[in-house]
DNA sequence: TAGTTATTTAGATAAATATCTAAATATTAT
DNA sequence: ATAATATTTAGATATTTATCTAAATAACTA
């Protein structure tokens, strides 16, 4: 819960995440939508998979990056047993 | 959101919801549940606070806090809108 | 093999944050 | 009015974190 929440705690990462929502991407064209370096994006990517939001598989070259719903559930139930 | 976020982002202030949960509280009976100064509960309370997760009356020298559900929608909601 | 592209790792830095103690404020009780 | 209790504010400090540049690693391409 704790790295969820942590992972979670940054606007940068709400968005990867958004992105990935809409289609896979790889490292390079998550980098491309933000002004921020690669290797800050690289490391917002890795605090993403320590929460396991999203998973990585390499292509080649590239890395391609997906988002890991399920972890979603412990979130949700999290906040529903908060409002009972 | 990014208040949401940032107010969850932290086991003592989740906890404290939690308590919030089962009964309203005062700012002493909180702060007695945890090894923390009374001060540094205070600030935790202000974050739950200004995310509007907890409301807070003074009644006579105590403050009494509760539990705001109401804005576990927009979370929810958010988190819904990524699993589609 | 040498050069180019994609990504991550290392190391540094500035900003944010969780915590503390001491002091201030507010309320109740004697 | 004074003392006691409840809570917050102020100011300081140590840790965490978001970011950067430079360098390392890995995989294509000519």
């Amino acid at each position: 819960m704790n790295l969820l929440f942590k992972a979670l705690n940054d606007e940068t990462r709400r968005k990867i995440v958004e992105l990935l929502k809409e289609r896979d991407m790889n490292a390079g064209e998550i980098a491309d939508k933000f002004n921020i370096s690669k290797p800050s994006i690289s490391h917002h990517l890795e605090i993403l998979k320590r929460a396991d939001l999203i998973t990585s598989e390499k292509k080649g070259q590239f890395v391609e990056y997906s988002l890991n719903t399920s972890i979603l559930e412990d979130l949700i139930n999290w906040i529903l047993t908060l409002k009972k």
